[in-house]
DNA sequence: ATTTTTGGTTGTGTATTACAACTATAATGA
DNA sequence: TCATTATAGTTGTAATACACAACCAAAAAT
C-alpha cells in the first residue's frame, strides 16, 4: 500500500509544490542530477505520472532534460541554476515552519523528540518491508 | 492548508477504506451517534464531499441516517450494530500493524518515543493555529 | 411575513493518478 | 548478425477524489 502526503496541486512555497519540491530536492541531494527512471521509484509512481510531474519544472526550467550518459533511451534531469536557488529558497521556507514547530517543544526536550521520531520511522519503515514488496500485510 | 493522508480508495481493512474508517471511528468515540455536518469539519472536506463519502457506509448498512432531534434538516449518522462491529474489527487489525511497528522500537524506548510523539503532533498543531485559519503561512 | 441563513443533495469541472498502447533504443540469444 | 525480448519515456484514456455552484427545504432573524 502506498501512501502519499501533500499530494495536491496545492503551492507549498515560491509557486513550487511539495512533489515538485521532492524532485528538485532528490536531484539536488545527488548534485544536481537525477535518473528520470530514478524518480519512479523514489515517489512512488508509474513512470508517466513522473513524466508529468516534472513537465512543470523543465518548463518552469528549473531543471533540464538531458539525455543519459550510457544510455540513449534514458534521460536524466540537471538542475538549472535556477532551480537551484529555488530549491533553497523552498528550504528556507520549509525549515522556517520547522522551527515554528520546534519552538513549541520545550527546549530540553527537543533532541529527545527528534530523536524519538526518527526511532518511530525507522520502525513503521521495517515494518512495512522498507523497499521490498509490503511485508505490511494488514491481512 | 489542507494535508490528508491515505485518501485513496484503497481498503484499509475488511473492506474499509481509511476514510470510512474514520467516519466510523468518530462516530464510535462519541457514542454511535455524530451529527453530518459535524463531519465536514472533522474531515477538512466539503459537506458535498461529506454526503458522498457516507453514502457506501449508509448503503452497507454501517450506518444509519437518522434526523437530528432538534433541526428537522439535520441528518445524524447512528452506527448500526454491524457498523459497531467493523469498527472493532477494522481497530483490531490495525492495532496488529501498530503492534508490529511497537516490537521494533527497543522495548525501554517504546514509552519514550510514544511520549515524544505526542508532543511533536501537538506542536505541529499549535504551531499551524490548532483550528484557527492557518497561522501557518509559510512566507 | 418576508428575508436570510443553514443543512444536505446533485450537477459539473478539474486534478491526480494508473493502466494500456506506442515508439525508440538496448540487451539477449540462436 | 538478425530476431526476440526488455526497458525508457510519452501520450491517450478512464477512474477517482475533490471543490464549487445551484438548488431545495427547514430554521432563524428581521
Amino acid at each position: 500500500m502506498v501512501m502519499r502526503l501533500f499530494q495536491s496541486e496545492t503551492v507549498l512555497c515560491e509557486g513550487v509544490t511539495f512533489a515538485q519540491f521532492c524532485i528538485l530536492d532528490h536531484a539536488a541531494s545527488r548534485g544536481g542530477r537525477i535518473g528520470l527512471s530514478d524518480l519512479h521509484g523514489l515517489l512512488s509512481v508509474e513512470k508517466s505520472t513522473t513524466t508529468r510531474m516534472v513537465g512543470p519544472l523543465v518548463r518552469r526550467k528549473l531543471m533540464e532534460k538531458a539525455t543519459s550518459a550510457h544510455d540513449s533511451r534514458a534521460i536524466d534531469l540537471v538542475l538549472t541554476e535556477k532551480g537551484n536557488e529555488m530549491h533553497e529558497q523552498v528550504w528556507k521556507c520549509l525549515s522556517g515552519f520547522l522551527e515554528g514547530v520546534m519552538r513549541r517543544i520545550p527546549g530540553d526536550r527537543r533532541h529527545e523528540v527528534l530523536d524519538a521520531l526518527g526511532i518511530f520511522i525507522r520502525s513503521i519503515r521495517r515494518c512495512c518491508g522498507e523497499n521490498a514488496g509490503g511485508a505490511c500485510d494488514c491481512e
